[in-house]
DNA sequence: GTTGACTCCGTACCTATGTACAGAGTTTAA
DNA sequence: TTAAACTCTGTACATAGGTACGGAGTCAAC
């Protein structure tokens, strides 16, 4: 058992995020004591790094509490994953579209002789 | 010479954007005859124009604002497109690394024969 | 000339994910 | 035993880019 300090730093996380993801519904509650400090055992590490390890892959806070609650139904699961696959996708596309247009703009800078006027700019008017 | 609202909906914006971008400086004041409306010309159509633009492009407002007052310094400009462009680079190879995990799990989870458990589920924990 | 549409200003609210702080109580180490 | 370090609750603040609202003034059409 441990107090949330410990908790935050054995995780490399902020106190105070520990507590907004207790009301936000994503951890167990802890048993508070006599002294009501929270005290947090190995279930509260493992739900923490489970949040933590989720959130990494691009899962928002919402959809981890969604995953969490699943628990083990693999097909809803694997839907999620698959959604979160299509995002990531159309985001990469996204982006994509967005490289070759600023790279173009960059490169018809380089080869611009005029000192008074700017590709990029007036592509943009 | 428009008021604020026949501007929006010439730019399909909204007008509290429009006092919005006002307030942030990144248009020019519109002068405010007797009546105290706001009236728009061409040029802050333009302006408009190319704010929209650019955030299309990924700047965020205070590039934005910057891009414009480098009025034709190429240079600074082609600097700001390669910094953004190295941005963008950067987010995709993320987001690549990020389809590749989920990719790797959902496929686990279309492997899976264990309708007791789930692969995703297990790598997270 | 009146009604409805438009605009004004200032401020609050929104999302998502936290972070910071004030004032009070608790624990721990010297 | 006392000072430092820690924790508590509740609330405000932060980012970025807007959106919404209240109450008042103005304009346009019938």
């Amino acid at each position: 058992m441990k107090t949330i300090g410990k908790l935050a730093k054995e995780l490399d996380i902020n106190v105070e995020t520990v507590r907004f993801y207790e009301r936000k519904g994503l951890i167990e509650q802890p048993p508070k004591p006599d002294s009501g400090y929270r005290m947090y055992d190995n279930t509260h590490v493992s739900q923490l790094k489970f949040i933590l390890k989720a959130k990494a892959l691009g899962f928002t806070l919402d959809e981890v509490a969604s995953l969490m609650s699943m628990s083990g139904n693999c097909a809803d699961v694997e839907s999620m994953g698959l959604q979160k696959l299509k995002l990531i996708r159309d985001k990469i596309a996204d982006l994509q579209r967005l490289e070759h247009v600023i790279q173009d703009m960059t490169n018809s800078c380089k080869a611009n002789q005029d000192p008074n006027s700017c590709p990029i700019i007036n592509s943009l008017n």
